[in-house]
DNA sequence: GTTTTGAATCTACCAGGAGTACTTAAAAGC
DNA sequence: GCTTTTAAGTACTCCTGGTAGATTCAAAAC
C-alpha cells in the first residue's frame, strides 16, 4: 500500500513512524539531541508564552514525549535545564557589560540594567522559569533563578569584602537579597512597562549601592550580639 | 433501603446528598460561607503542605468542589484571597514589631525580623502564595506577595521622603526591591534553615539600611541624565 | 550473509486535577 | 398547598504530565 516507505526527510516536523529513525550510527550524530530539544522548548516559549505543555515542545522537536523525557528528563529537569541556559546567557551579557565600568558604581548600574533588559528581551522565558512547575519542591523551584545568579553575586562580593578586610560572612544573604531585589522590581516593570529602563536602573542602584559600598567606614555592619554562629 | 433519610449531622465532613441543606434560614447563618471555605483551606495548607488539590480543600470544608466554586471562584481566585489574607496578618503583625521601634534603622531591623518569622511560622501558606498556580496572568501571580506588601511600603516611603524634601518618586521601585530582597532571602532561609534570624536580619539589614536612610546629604540620587519622564 | 541483540522512537494508554452541566432537595413566596 | 428560587452534590469533560509496550532500524555475533 505505501509506495515508497520511510521518506527520508520529507515530512519535516511531523511525527514519524514507531521505530528506530533511519538516519545516523549511534552516537555520531545522535537524534534527539538535548541540546536540539532544549533549543525547541525555548523557541516555543518564546513564540508562545510560558504557557506551554510538554507535549507541544515535543511537537515543537519534530518528536514525541517519551523522546523529550528521553532526551531531557521530566518537567522538572526542563525546567533547570532551561533555567540554567538563561542564567548563563544572562551572565555572560551582563558579565560583558560590565567589564566596561569605570568605577565599582558604575559596575552595579551596568549590572542592573543588564539584567533588566536581558530580561525584557527573553520575557517569555524569564516568565517561564521564574515561576516554575508546581512540583514537590517549590522553594527550590523558587530559587531557579536566584541559585543560577546568587552563586556569582556570592563570589564577586565575597571576594571584594575580603580583599578589603571587611566581613564576608554576609555575601550569601547579601547575594539574594540583591536578586531578589532585582527579580521583583523586573516582574513589575514588565508587567507595566511604563517606566524607562535608565530611570528603573537609576533607582533600583541608588538603593543598594549605599549597602554595597565599601569605602567609608562601614567595615563591621554588626549592630546585635550573636545568638548563634553565623556558619 | 435506607433507614433514615438524611441524617441531620450524623456524618459530619462527609459528603451529604444533593439539595440544598436542611439547615439555616438564608442570609442568616449563611452555609458555605466564603470565611469558612477560606479558613479551611488554609488549615489543610497548612497541614498538608502547598500542594493540594481543590477536591481536597473542599473535602476539608465538608463540601464539594462547586460549592468551593460558587463561595470562591477558581483556583486564581482563591490564590488572591490567600495572598491578601496572608499579607494581611502578616502587615499587622510586623506593624505591630514595628512600632515599638526607637529608631529608623532599629524600625527596619525589626520590620525584616518579623517578616522572616512570620514566613516561617507560616511556612506552607507562604509557599503556596509565593509558587501561584500556573496561569495565564503569571506576572500577577508571581507578584501576588508584593503586590500586597509592596504597596505599604511604598506608601511609608513615600511619605517619609516627602517629609524630609527628598525625592519621593523611588518609592515604587524601591517598595518592589524591599519585597523581592525580603522574599528571596525568606526563601533561602526557609530552604536549609542554617542560620539563626537574627544574623540573617542584621545582614539584610545592613544591605537595605544605608540606602533607605535619609540623614546625611544623600538627597537626590539621580546619576544620569533622565532619558523620559518618571511617570 | 543471516541471526540476534540493543537502541531509538512512537502509539496508546493511565492518573490526577481543574472546571462545568445537570439533578436534587429545601426554603421562600404567593 | 403550589410554584419559584436557592443551595447544594453527582457525574461528567478536558487537559496535561507521565509511562508501558509495541515497532523499527543498526550494529554486533555467528
Amino acid at each position: 500500500m505505501p509506495p515508497s516507505k520511510t521518506p527520508p526527510s520529507a515530512t519535516r516536523h511531523r511525527l514519524r513512524r514507531p521505530g528506530r529513525p533511519a538516519g545516523r550510527t549511534a552516537s555520531d550524530g545522535v537524534i534527539a539531541d538535548r541540546e536540539t530539544l532544549l533549543a525547541a522548548a525555548e523557541r516555543l516559549i518564546r513564540k508562545q508564552g510560558p504557557n506551554v505543555s510538554l507535549d507541544a515542545i515535543a511537537t515543537e522537536a519534530g518528536v514525541t514525549k517519551p523522546t523529550l523525557y528521553r532526551g531531557v528528563g521530566d518537567r522538572d529537569a526542563l525546567l533547570y535545564a532551561l533555567a540554567e541556559r538563561l542564567t548563563a546567557r544572562m551572565a555572560s551579557d551582563v558579565e560583558r557589560r560590565v567589564a566596561g565600568a569605570s568605577e565599582p558604581r558604575d559596575a552595579l548600574q551596568r549590572l542592573v540594567e543588564g539584567y533588566l533588559e536581558h530580561a525584557a528581551s527573553e520575557r517569555n522565558l524569564y516568565l517561564y522559569v521564574s515561576a516554575g512547575a508546581v512540583g514537590d519542591d517549590r522553594i527550590r523551584q523558587l530559587l531557579l533563578l536566584a541559585d543560577g545568579s546568587a552563586t556569582r553575586f556570592a563570589e564577586r562580593i565575597a571576594a571584594h569584602r575580603t580583599s578589603q578586610g571587611a566581613d564576608a560572612s554576609v555575601a550569601t544573604v547579601w547575594s539574594y537579597g540583591l536578586v531578589g531585589a532585582l527579580h521583583f522590581v523586573t516582574l513589575w516593570w514588565l508587567r507595566d512597562q511604563t517606566v524607562a529602563v535608565g530611570d528603573v536602573t537609576d533607582q533600583i542602584t541608588a538603593l543598594l549601592w549605599p549597602g554595597l559600598r565599601l569605602d567609608p567606614q562601614d567595615a563591621t555592619p554588626a549592630r546585635r550580639p550573636r545568638t548563634s554562629k553565623p556558619t
